[in-house]
DNA sequence: AAAAAGTTTAAACAATCGTTTGAAAAATCT
DNA sequence: AGATTTTTCAAACGATTGTTTAAACTTTTT
């Protein structure tokens, strides 16, 4: 039985499972007997653990989504306990926590990234209510947060920038691959951490202006 | 008859159909028979006229796309007629060819621009290779000028950027609307030019930093 | 050990998918 | 006009979709 499991059993497979196959192609596109038989699992079992389809992404999306979420809270309370906080922090406090999780999960780098990229920018499929919810209370402390370390800058200004850096976010991550192809080969893989920092710092410099 | 139909046949009702559905929806979720029940023609018309449900829409794709690869290689040239060459005329030229076919399109502007950020940002399908070879040969042209435009930065620098301002660009037409649920209602619409002068703006002092 | 609850299974469900067929209809050409 | 080409059409193709069933199996509880 060399089943792709975990210390447990077939609802771990399945979302890890899910979570690959997702991540390699975007979520509307995955069958439930692709995902099946990649886990080694019966096609019923999806709905056994999940209810149904849609109930097994929005598990794999929650997991993805409710880490990030507390990391991100926790994060603006410790900046914000320490005083003035700046744009650059807060930049950096509202993108680093999508790759904290990065160790703990089963996937490579390439494919969490990938898989992170789409949950936060793939509108493909309706986000569980659940996340929605998330997002908003991330938006609601963050949003604030902001305005202060810009001053000038109206709420309209805020939401929108945070919408853009949204954007450089999912689509790098989503398709970091895209550049080789496009330069030809000429641009180089390099390590997460610096193209990390390219982002950083460009939405750093369009947040600021 | 009140077929959806302009000056000629079934032909341009498949791609007007095939046009609002993929704005609406994305590429890869939209059935032929969804298509050719909007565009009041048989299914078979899709392969008689397209050979495939891909052909489709490659012939969609490469609509929108080739108008905004002529306009941007005239622009390029406009710009280094005149001599030096900004940042900020390089970013615009690059940009706003995506809209200027707004008006010669069936589809209303909301879609229009949300099927325009399809085009450029949604890769779930391959791009036909014509429409690759036209990205190209784009890149070929702006990334020397954009390198001459700010000297010290590298080759790879310059492909990051303009991939990132891809990113915010494809992200914000294709999910223009999704600020409204964020915020609660509390960010209303605005006009495109408005929109359109925020993403500049944004990439803009990305790209300079 | 018997009973109960939890889980997995093969097989089939109706629905939809993209594609194909071959003949009828429409348009074009000689 | 007749002949030829182009286009449309209803009907069906096999394959695949998500879901469901009811029985078999495993584990836990009594």
């Amino acid at each position: 039985m060399a089943k792709i499991e975990g210390k447990c059993g077939t609802r771990v497979a399945l979302m890890e499972a899910a979570a690959t196959l997702f991540a390699e192609k975007g979520f509307e596109v995955v069958s439930v007997r692709e995902i099946t038989t990649l886990a080694r699992a019966n096609v019923a079992s999806v709905k056994y653990h999940f209810g149904s389809r849609e109930g097994l992404i929005d598990a794999v999306v929650a997991r993805m989504a409710t880490p990030v979420k507390d990391e991100r809270l926790r994060r603006i309370e410790e900046l914000e306990g320490l005083g003035v906080v700046t744009v650059t922090e807060l930049i950096t406090a509202f993108f680093e926590p999508l790759f904290s999780q990065i160790q703990n999960s089963p996937l490579s780098e390439k494919l969490f990234t990938k898989l992170m990229g789409r949950v936060v920018g793939d509108r493909s499929y309706e986000l569980p209510e659940e996340v929605m919810g998330q997002f908003r209370e991330v938006a609601s402390r963050y949003v604030p947060a902001f305005m202060e370390a810009c001053p000038g800058l109206s709420a309209d200004d805020v939401f929108w920038r945070i919408h853009f850096c949204f954007g450089v976010l999912a689509n790098t991550l989503t398709h970091r691959d895209i550049l080789k192809k496009i330069s030809d080969g000429k641009i180089a893989d390099e390590k997460l951490s610096v193209t990390l920092k390219r982002i950083i710092d460009f939405c750093d410099a369009g947040f600021r202006q």
